[in-house]
RNA sequence: GGUCCCGUAGCUCAGGUGGUUAGAGCGCGCGGCUGAUAACCGCGAGGUCGGAGGUUCGAGUCCUCCCGGGACCA
């Protein structure tokens, strides 16, 4: 019987799917937003601009989850500001120089390996293509490198070229991996480090900055790789657990009757030393031993040194560090040497002895000591980390070390010191130190000639401090404490390499006096040929195309010069991109947001400000929003030998982009976030909630379309009308929180809304949309707020899961809408929809819903009096104004209960009481018949027939007027 | 080793300037519906707010130390 009524009630129908298929039909819509050119269109419109300049990740493997998250946010944030009706700028870079990838193509065992694998993923036929060429010239350059040797020209511009294809290759499999994310961007406007365009601006970067003066020659111990026999910059530098020699020795005082103690680590660098420091604050002690030495120590350190080292003995003096300044020691390994007292604020007495060996061509604090007392800056090591001829030549009782490694070298050292009777004792200490990212090998402080950007030059630093307080907006606002510190703390700029694969610093040497320079005329030409598009010019044109005519050495006169090639530090290369894209390619300085992980307030964002601020007197960046890293559900770094390693690809396979995304967004990205199964099963039954209101919202709107159906909001119902006023609220607030770049709370808000939706309002909605005339006010009411819902949540979400919503945008009953939903606009919603007073009334009916529920859970779960809702009857005696409130919505009463029967009455009865805030509450059975067409039951309706109500909507009619 | 950040229910997150029984959603348990159905609805149980001290009439919120995790730096 029932089965008869079935049909004529208005039933939810769509044929957007359940299931979403993400991870196959994702690259659809992917397909879709690149063959109608969505990106082109959003960056040519006519509207203000807003431009995301992209940070470039190393094209040098396969994207991990940093990346995912990395470019997440940006697509959220760009897509997020085309809805908005920006036309906005979104160039994908990619940063191709630089040791790992020369490193790459050097060691082609590994590599190669590498690449075969690569032929078995799913990575594109075209990438396939690339392998072979790749190979080939890898092959080709080690051959060279190994017949004629690094140093060749030749042999450098072949290295170039391997790494050129290695690179692309990679960009290519990386470019793939963000378009199976969804970021929508023109995949044919990308930038790369290795553009010759780029290298070109690039070295006129670098010329501008020589005629102004940032640039000079320096001559300072800097972290060395032995292994990539190159200076490393910071960002290349990582620190690891060591173990050291711990050595004490004694060095004689020539002005007094006793000797002082030292400590070090590194013996080797005792072929440098130069002098002893002392704390100016510290108190030493004069320390006689029983064989009638005095040895001179930190006071504070005596006990432990005592124990350390075992001595017996008796304190006969004190002497303050001041009173050291100027004394005279011997050099701890050569007789005929002096090693001056000097003092440090940086000498302590937490380990050692308080007594500083200070050699100022192995490091950083002993070389700027070094400076203020002139002392030689001495490093007699070469590339490999082998002692050179000076070590020997410094003194008439040579330890010959020549050709020696420092660890050899370093065991004479103490050969030496026992020999003077100065060795006290060797151990060993395990401690922090630094060592190359790549090689993971310790590495040494050699001093080496080097280019620097000098940043004191014109106030530089102090620009950019001010312009980090006053022209920049840090988001989080705590970052800017890292940036500050960083831009603060951080030396002058080492600019060149002594690599191949990089941006040529083209400086020539006098080859009569072996004085080095720049010459801005020489970069601009050799720009002009790089724009040409050879990369390599410098390497294979004669140094007479670019010197300018009759240039002479500053120094000797000479006029006679060879090219040198060093190249640039990356970093200047991802730094200056600001300049080389931004205002290269005429896009707009600076770009509104920067986005990237806390790591490049160090990295990137330094860089790209000092470089910014030398250049064009502001900060490239206007905001600069850090995320954190991603570590696995316990909270680790993710790491291969931990196997807690998450790729985006498993991800996308398993779940899709779009829960990916979802991730992304429901976690406070601005401190390090956490991925694993079980937070993964979470989003995904998020994901499948929020895809259900879709399809509900869709399927109710079959037979509606905007804007011929939708009704006026004052012609509206009250529910209908609140319904709207929440729509306003929550898509007020969804705005806010984008502007605030809170991607978490604008997820939780959304979420939670649609949670709110489906328990409340659709559920209330039921009966009027199933039963009710189908062109009647009361359906069309509730049909004109889920249109609203439906579009308002539609726009709010498809920053986040654009494959989502564009596939809901496509069965979206609007007449000439947008082709695809990121063309559409967002805009604020009327005014009219706010109604406080509806938002209070209903807030009030909501809480006295929930505090009735109890008692129907009651008589359905204990007593089995009823199933669903519907078969029950309230009644209610209200409390205070209450009564008011409830008889205003009398109509609506059942609908928002969802019960059959809800009675305001003095004296409620039924089978479950339950008194409470705003009434005393009575449940029963409903009484009467049930109608079969809606399922309500009615007092006095004669068993098996249609309600009053439906008859009316049979007659195409609303019951209630 | 130094500096900074984080640590609230199983999970993800809220909890301005310290003040009633610490919140949400999910998950979990129990129940309903079978006209959103590999859906939907209801009810319920979960937290010594990392630990220990301290300041205070009163602390998840302030201070100190410790533990665990992370980042940056040397």
């Amino acid at each position: 019987m029932a089965k008869d009524y079935k049909d004529t009630l208005n039933m939810p129908r769509t044929d957007f799917p359940m299931r979403g298929r993400l991870p196959k039909r994702e690259p659809l819509f992917q397909r879709k937003w690149e063959e109608k050119g969505v990106f082109k269109r959003l960056k040519e419109r006519e509207a203000p601009l807003f431009i995301l300049h992209d940070g470039p990740p190393y094209s040098n493997g396969h994207i991990h989850i940093g990346h995912a998250l990395n470019k997440a946010l940006k697509d959220f944030v760009v897509r997020y500001k085309a809805l908005r009706g920006y036309r906005v700028s979104f160039v994908l870079g990619w940063d191709n120089h630089g040791m790992p990838i020369e490193k790459a193509v050097l060691d082609s065992k590994k590599t190669l390996k590498r690449l075969k694998n690569l032929l078995k993923e799913k990575v594109s036929d075209e990438v396939k293509g690339m392998v072979e060429d790749v190979v080939s010239s890898i092959d080709e350059a080690i051959k060279a490198k190994e017949e004629r040797g690094f140093e060749d020209p030749e042999v450098k511009r072949l290295i170039r070229e391997a790494s050129r294809k290695y690179a692309a290759l990679w960009v290519e499999v990386q470019k793939e991996e963000f378009k199976r994310l969804g970021v929508l961007t023109d995949w044919e406007d990308i930038y790369l480090t290795m553009d010759p365009e780029i290298e070109a601006k690039e070295t006129e970067v670098l010329a501008k900055f020589t005629e102004e003066g940032y640039i000079y020659r320096g001559y300072m111990p800097l972290p060395w790789s032995r292994e990539s026999q190159s200076a490393l910059a910071m960002a290349e530098i990582e620190y690891y657990e060591k173990e050291s020699p711990s050595l004490w020795f004694l060095a004689k005082s020539l002005d007094n009757d006793y000797y002082i103690l030292v400590w070090t680590t590194t013996p080797w660098t005792l072929f440098g030393n130069r002098a002893f420091a002392f704390s100016p604050g510290m108190e030493y002690v004069l320390f006689r031993l029983p064989d009638g030495r005095t040895v001179v120590f930190s006071a504070e350190a005596l006990d432990r040194i005592r124990e350390t080292l075992g001595w017996e003995g008796e304190v006969v003096g004190r002497k303050k560090g001041t009173e050291f300044e100027g004394e005279k020691f011997q050099h701890p390994l050569f007789k005929d040497r002096v090693s001056p007292g000097i003092l440090a604020d940086f000498v302590s007495a937490e380990e050692g002895s308080g007594i500083v060996h200070i050699a100022p061509g192995h490091g950083k604090e002993d070389y700027e000591i070094g400076k203020v007392y002139g002392l030689e800056v001495f490093s007699p090591v070469d590339e490999r980390g082998n002692f050179t001829k000076e070590a020997d030549e410094q003194t008439a009782h040579p330890l010959n070390v020549v050709g020696l490694s420092i660890e050899e070298g370093g065991k004479r050292a103490i050969e030496r010191l026992k020999e003077l009777g100065t060795f006290v004792k060797l151990g060993k200490i395990r401690h922090s130190y630094p060592h190359d990212w790549r090689y993971k090998k310790p590495l040494i402080f050699r001093a080496t000639s080097q280019w620097f950007l000098s940043l004191d030059h014109k106030d530089l630093r102090e620009r950019a401090l001010k312009a980090i307080l006053n022209d920049v907006k840090w988001h989080p606002p705590e970052s800017i404490n890292r940036i500050y510190a960083s831009v603060k703390e951080r030396p002058d700029w080492v600019l060149s390499r002594q690599r191949a694969w990089g941006v040529f610093i083209p400086a020539v040497v006098c080859n009569n006096c072996g004085w080095e320079t720049l010459v801005p005329e020489v970069m601009y030409r050799l720009a002009e040929d790089i724009r040409a598009g050879n990369s390599d010019a410098w390497l294979t044109e004669p140094l007479d195309r670019y010197l300018p005519e009759g240039f002479k050495c500053e120094e000797c006169g000479g006029g006679d010069f060879s090219k040198k090639y060093d190249i640039l530090d990356v970093w200047f290369d991802s730094g200056s991109t600001c300049i080389t894209v931004l205002k290269g390619r005429n896009i707009g300085y600076p770009s509104d947001v920067y986005l990237e992980g806390w790591d490049q307030h160090r990295g990137w964002f330094n860089a790209s400000l000092m470089v910014g601020m030398a250049h064009e007197d502001r900060p490239p960046y206007r905001t600069v929003i850090t995320h954190g890293f991603v570590l696995d559900e316990q909270g680790r770094a993710m790491s291969k030998s931990l196997g807690n390693v998450v790729p985006p690809s498993y991800v996308i396979e398993k779940y899709g982009a779009d829960v990916l995304r979802l991730w992304v967004a429901s976690v406070e990205y601005t401190q390090d976030v956490r991925i694993g199964e079980e937070i993964l099963k979470r989003i995904v039954d998020a994901y499948r909630k929020i895809r259900n209101t879709f399809r509900y919202l869709l399927s109710n709107l079959y037979d509606f379309t905007a804007p011929t159906d939708v009704m006026d909001v004052n012609d509206m119902l009250p529910v209908d009308r609140y319904a709207l006023s929440r729509l306003h609220d929550v898509s007020t607030k969804a705005k806010e929180y984008y502007d605030a770049y809170e991607f978490n709370r604008l997820y939780r808000l959304l979420y939670n809304y649609v949670v709110e939706l489906s328990s409340f309002y659709f559920e209330s909605l039921k009966d009027r949309l199933y039963t009710w005339a189908p062109q009647g006010r009361g359906r069309r009411s509730a049909q004109t707020a889920l249109y609203y819902i439906l579009r308002e949540l539609l726009l709010a979400f498809s920053p986040i899961i654009p494959h989502t919503t564009e596939e809901a945008w496509e069965y979206v009953p609007i007449e000439n809408k947008p082709e695809s939903i990121a063309l559409a606009l967002w805009e604020d919603l009327p005014e009219s929809f706010k109604d406080p007073e509806l938002e209070r009334d209903f807030s009030t009916l909501v809480a006295m819903r929930e505090e009735v529920y109890p008692a129907l859970e009651v008589l359905r779960r204990d007593r089995k009096l009823i199933g669903q809702n519907l078969d029950a009857r309230v009644e209610v005696k209200p409390k205070g104004e209450y009564g008011r409130l409830l008889e205003r919505y009398l109509p609506y009463l059942n609908e928002l209960f969802g019960v059959s029967q809800f009675v305001i009455t003095d004296e409620p009865a039924g089978d479950e009481r339950v008194e409470g805030e705003y009434g005393i509450w009575a449940v029963s059975h409903a009484k009467g018949n049930k109608c079969p067409r809606c399922w309500m039951w009615w007092e006095d309706l004669p068993e098996g027939e249609v309600c009053p109500k439906c008859k009316a909507a049979l007659e195409g009619r609303d019951y209630v007027t």
